[in-house]
DNA sequence: TCTGGGGTCCTTCTACTC
DNA sequence: TCTGGAGTAGAAGGACCC
């Protein structure tokens, strides 16, 4: 999808249409999620802080977002793919990969299932995307990004829409391209095989046939055997169709730094609540929980305990959290908390009674959970709150900030 | 200009077991 | 009983993607 974010806010708000708007976070701590291509002629991409967007873009519109109208909108994307394949691969919220040889007797060729795509989400749905076709997943990623619209300050040029690499054309498209623009060549991996003499693909694809021991040796053997062959447009990883979780998580970064044991751990059973709610929600429990602690000097650490069998409630995790934030022996304020669940199990293994670390009376925590989770389904997620995400100063809920992209600004604030 | 959130995969190091 | 090697699992951090 093109600027997806921003084409959906668009919908709802046609009096920005040909304007710079920005989606992210709006507060200090807060980054660019999308920006139209307009913004983008000044120079504001995703992932790039609020305020250096503001600085490059001053006039452009932010909005702080809403992650539930941008899901239902990928849905009724995805519902239109569906009428061309069953083979579908989502890879994120506005993108997924389509494996369309089933469809090629009925509707042609690869070009002609784009266009079509094409013209159904821009008729059915007011939005606009971009399609790559291709032998495989990653050239197709590829051609996708070739065929978007490009803004500069020149202009905005709106893109070819389609593009396609037909097959035996893989290495005379790629060799000329920078070699960052592999997937998997980010800017660690650019700087150190600009070290090497690589600038192109064509380059890396050289070095890779004249002196792989040299690859292997700066990048390591997986890395340097995977991008030896994306180099040559080899890549046979299937469209994997339901794919399943490895790891749930929530984090969070506040908007000033916590100081208080108490607003930590306030905060830690809150994020405990999120990631339990999710788990049971996927009929999944974890083995191993993560805490990632950032303090005020942006310094991350994280640490991990695998227990000897799966957990779901927020009680047991926000146990565990809690030892594992308290061993980091973090000094300072903490910028960021998160909690990950991984190692998953189904919920019959969980950790009983007799288990080493226990927190408690954890069947009966098991149900108390899924009454909460029965209460939310039926009057809404802020419904109720563990007790213990009360701040001791005072009944204060700590509630999870409504920006996935950073806390949210000042009232008022631009 | 200070740097989000949710993921995956890889590397390195260490601890444990046989 | 001690030691060392091999294999494996876990922990921690880094890089990358959208």
């Amino acid at each position: 999808m093109d600027a997806f974010f921003v084409s959906v806010e668009l919908l709802r708000r046609p009096d920005l249409v040909g304007k710079a708007v920005v989606v992210g976070g709006t507060g200090r701590r807060g980054v660019v999620a999308a920006a139209s291509y307009e913004a983008r002629r000044y120079g504001v991409h995703s992932a790039m802080p609020s305020a250096r967007a503001r600085h490059l873009c001053p006039h452009a519109v932010f909005l702080s977002g809403d992650y539930e109208s941008y899901a239902e909108a990928s849905g009724e994307v995805r519902r239109i793919l569906e009428r061309f394949t069953p083979r579908i691969e989502p890879v994120s919220v506005d993108e997924a990969f389509c494996d369309v040889t089933g469809a090629l007797r009925l509707f042609h060729d690869g070009v002609t299932i784009g266009r079509q795509i094409r013209a159904a989400v821009h008729d059915e749905l007011g939005l606009t995307c971009s399609v790559g076709v291709a032998p495989n997943k990653f050239l197709a990623k590829m051609c996708s990004v070739e065929a978007k619209p490009r803004a500069s300050a020149a202009g905005i040029d709106d893109g070819l829409g389609v593009f396609e690499v037909v097959p035996g054309g893989e290495t005379a498209y790629l060799h000329p391209l920078p070699v960052r623009r592999l997937w998997g060549v980010g800017p660690s991996t650019n700087e150190r095989l600009s070290r090497l003499g690589v600038a192109t693909i064509g380059d890396l694809a050289a070095l890779a046939a004249r002196s792989p021991e040299s690859l292997r040796g700066v990048l390591g053997a997986a890395a340097a055997t995977r991008l030896a062959e994306l180099a040559n447009g080899i890549d046979d990883r299937p469209v994997e169709v339901g794919r399943p979780m490895k790891s749930i998580s929530h984090e969070e970064t506040f908007a000033t730094d916590l100081h208080e044991r108490d607003e930590i751990r306030a905060n830690l059973v809150r994020l405990a609540d999120g990631v339990a709610t999710r788990l049971r929600a996927s009929a999944l429990a974890a083995r191993t929980v993560t805490v990632k602690v950032r303090d005020g000097s942006f310094r991350t650490v994280t640490r991990a305990k695998t227990l000897p069998r799966g957990v779901d409630t927020a009680p047991a995790i926000a146990s565990v959290a809690t030892g594992l934030f308290e061993a980091a022996a973090v000094t300072g304020g903490i910028r960021l908390l998160g909690i990950a669940a991984s190692k998953f199990t189904s919920p019959a293994e969980q950790l009983s009674l007799d288990d080493e670390p226990s927190s408690g009376p954890e069947e009966s925590w098991d149900s108390a959970s899924r009454a909460i989770d029965a209460v939310r389904e039926r009057f809404g997620r802020t419904s109720i709150a563990a007790a213990s995400s009360l701040t001791a100063r005072g009944i204060t809920v700590v509630h999870r900030g409504r920006n996935p992209w950073g806390p949210d600004g000042e009232p008022g604030a631009h």
